[in-house]
DNA sequence: CTTCAACATTAGACTATGCTAATTTGAGGA
DNA sequence: TCCTCAAATTAGCATAGTCTAATGTTGAAG
């Protein structure tokens, strides 16, 4: 006998873990996600993305809207945000237990998020404490599937003169993450926006509390996501 | 495009790193893997590993004598081997690393095998020291594939209170290799020496973990070749 | 030397997942 | 309104891996 994606509780395969993870990224903020962005962000072809849509749809884990887009179900919802606390509990182990570097972290809790067991997962949790965020300052849905949503603004888009914790890098690109690693600008480092050239030009901001000046161009300022801090607030102590 | 087995140097799925892993066990000792056998191990049924075979066979991976068996080749073994390193440095990481028990080890590890990067398992090994051996007492291999070869000793030759892993039954005689099988004296059973007659007379051992007693007359013993198991762990998971 | 049972293999079907090529749909521009 | 084009879908095929049922092989017992 074989399980499908009709059975009652099929485990589910990684193709399927992927194309969850990737809707619910995509319709994080309540909208559809669509055919070709799936398939962009996974990297097959849109007939593909037709065809995983047709049987997710009938395993009740997502909403299909033909030539709209798809929507996650509660159940869709679920299933997605336990891979997420999966992959980022794994980035912070691998990072601070065994030494990978932030660049280098991403493709291997890709791989292992599938391969490990909810108690796998937890024992790792506890080892670093139960940490609320990952490097990237994204946060970890809970066991329970709870997660915190936070309201980022692009640093390309922050008001001058507001005070900000960067919370997340919007990139991928081990070559980017490199560099903003080596200019400080990790998630959790507070700031200042000082400056910005008139019609969309770089942002230059001054860390905190060191007062260390950086420019950056709006390409970069684009992905920088951030949460403003209130000016009044002294007794930030990080995480 | 798709990948497939015929390729120059085509990723190796899971099923077929199970598949190599298990007939590097079953042909340890330099003899075929059988069918049904590898179909055994893997609980899968016996045609899905004549269709195997055939795409191992033709990927270069075993040597397939029709009706007899399979065996490794040289790249088959190194592939086996890998796998085998990964199994043994996770088992050794998320027990003394993650407070996992022997008994629930085997089963992570054995999804996490396939997940693992190269420099995942040698960051592991380097936070436990580089160990050579797993808690089973067997070698764990290099990352260049060496493994050391197990010393078997006979039986008849074991030092009373030592614990042997039973490798190889040195006799084609139906009638005793129906005996033995009787006795549950079969490859990879558990033993240890309780006690052996003065003047080279019967040894007697015990089951692990049943503790059933046996006793061995010389005559017998002598065939049955058995490798020494340090007695580190408690509870055996198999490999 | 024949027969038979156990083991191995082949035949044929099915799911999951991917692809390319062809077709359909829907939304914005003329 | 109608047309066109990009996006989505359907059609049709491939591979990996699994299964059951049917068929072949082999070696051991009589």
């Amino acid at each position: 006998m074989h399980a499908t994606l009709r059975d009652a509780n099929p485990p589910l395969t990684r193709s399927v873990e992927d194309y969850l993870k990737a809707i619910y990224h995509l319709s994080n903020q309540g909208g559809f996600a669509a055919t070709s962005d799936i398939a962009a962000m996974l990297e097959v072809a849109p007939p593909s993305v037709s065809g995983m849509v047709k049987r997710l749809s009938e395993a009740g884990l997502i909403e299909h809207v033909p030539y709209r887009g798809v929507q996650l179900t509660a159940q869709g919802r679920r299933a997605a945000l336990r891979m997420i606390r999966r992959h980022r509990i794994l980035e912070l182990y691998l990072t601070q237990q065994l030494g990978y570097d932030w660049g280098g972290v991403h493709a291997e809790a890709e791989r292992l998020e599938h391969a490990v067991s909810d108690e796998l997962i937890d024992r790792m949790a506890g080892a670093l404490g139960n940490p609320q965020y990952d490097p990237h300052g994204d946060p970890i849905p809970t066991a329970t599937g709870e997660i915190e949503e936070a309201e980022l603004v692009s640093l390309a888009d922050a008001g001058v003169g507001t005070k900000l914790e960067l919370r997340q890098v919007g990139t991928q690109d081990p070559a980017r993450l490199r560099y903003f690693a080596d200019q400080g600008l990790t998630p959790g480092v507070l700031l200042t926006v000082t400056a910005r050239q008139p019609f969309n030009g770089p942002t230059t901001i001054g860390l905190v509390p060191s007062g260390d000046p950086r420019v950056v161009g709006r390409e970069l300022a684009l992905v920088l996501w951030c949460r403003e801090v209130p000016v009044t607030d002294r007794g930030y102590a990080g995480r």
